[in-house]
DNA sequence: GTCTATAGGACGATAGAC
DNA sequence: GTCTATCGTCCTATAGAC
């Protein structure tokens, strides 16, 4: 009379796509609203799921939000090594360290603005993230520290040749990079990010 | 045997100081929160009041944030004549308006910038707000929005004669303001402010 | 793996006394 | 101008059934 017992062969979702969709709908909440502006709830309904159910995957508001950098960290790595060339092995296996030779410092930003020009969501959260997180008890302040000294060692292990204050030069960039993320972000239609970020790179590569 | 009725022969805080005092206590905890993170309980106790006290001086949490942005340009416009000199009468009424005779677009940023190293609540106010308002339903979006452009265009009408393209140069300048403070603000022991933006500015003005 | 139920607060805002 | 009292809503998190 009853359904039967074992009804469910198997989960709704496989464990691993549910995890996915959960970051996937979280990073757009977090760049509308902001990480203190997340409302569990609102992650739910985006999933078709309780809030139990989202707690579940991810432990507890806090665990959400770290699960979500570092899901974002391994989408980004992967389509930057796709980005600066398919087939090219020598690519590093991080943007943000490591083995950077053979690859020279302004097509490497270029290929990152111009990846970033095409996923403005991202680019948002990242931007809202890294406001949000100068309070030093944010959940991802060591975070945004550490992946800040990390780009800019990077960058600079690239400008080697190209002044004698490579940290600067690096740290100057990264300036850039973020403010015209920023004035774009606030207006999209009329700014060209790509555009931008190469007539300002013709200044600060050309001459020092 | 009771107090005496008319025992507060006058308000314990005259109404002009107190919305003051709600002014500087709400900037202070925006910036560490952003406003989506902000609690008028919070308010009310760094100023020694209830919800309902606070919520007499400024209606509601959104006009306690307009409020706020209101507040603080006036200061900055105040600060900001007298930073380019005293006694000087040709400066502009505002930073971000009309009449910038007199005044080149270098040191008014180098102004600028030795007056925010100095109040680094107030700029990362800014830098968090800035941020969370992107989201367009943010009760700041329009604001920041039109500072932006203000700011902008500003910059460009002193940009006229550096390059042809003044627009363009006067939002690069922001940006470059922008990232800096932002990298400032996270890392405040290790970064000159007013250094970095001198090292960059002799690249980005020498050259045109 | 997802649910219901519920604990236990914090939130913004209003009404009305003083 | 500030309070107490209160409303209704939202929040994170846990316990336990299925």
């Amino acid at each position: 009379m009853n359904a039967p017992v074992h009804r469910r062969d198997r989960p709704r979702l496989r464990s691993a796509e549910r995890r996915h969709q959960i970051m996937e709908v979280t990073a757009r909440l977090i760049a509308e609203r902001g990480f203190w502006g997340l409302s569990l709830q609102d992650v739910a309904d985006g999933c078709g799921l309780t809030v139990p159910g989202v707690l579940h995957h991810v432990g507890s508001k806090d665990g959400l939000l770290i699960a979500v950098l570092e899901y974002r960290d391994r989408e980004d790595a992967r389509s930057l090594r796709s980005g600066l060339g398919v087939g090219r092995e020598q690519v590093p296996d991080e943007w943000s360290q490591g083995g950077p030779e053979g690859v020279d410092l302004r097509s490497l930003c270029t290929v990152t603005m111009r990846r970033n020009a095409q996923q403005p969501e991202i680019v948002r959260l990242f931007t809202v993230l890294a406001a949000e997180s100068l309070a030093p008890n944010h959940p991802a302040h060591d975070y945004f520290a550490g992946r800040q000294a990390r780009v800019v060692s990077s960058f600079a292990a690239l400008a080697g040749e190209l002044t004698d204050r490579p940290e600067r030069l690096a740290a100057h960039i990264v300036a850039l990079m973020d403010g015209l993320q920023l004035q774009w972000l606030r207006a999209p239609e009329s700014t060209d990010l790509v555009r931008e970020w190469e007539a300002v790179a013709a200044t600060l590569f050309d001459r020092r």
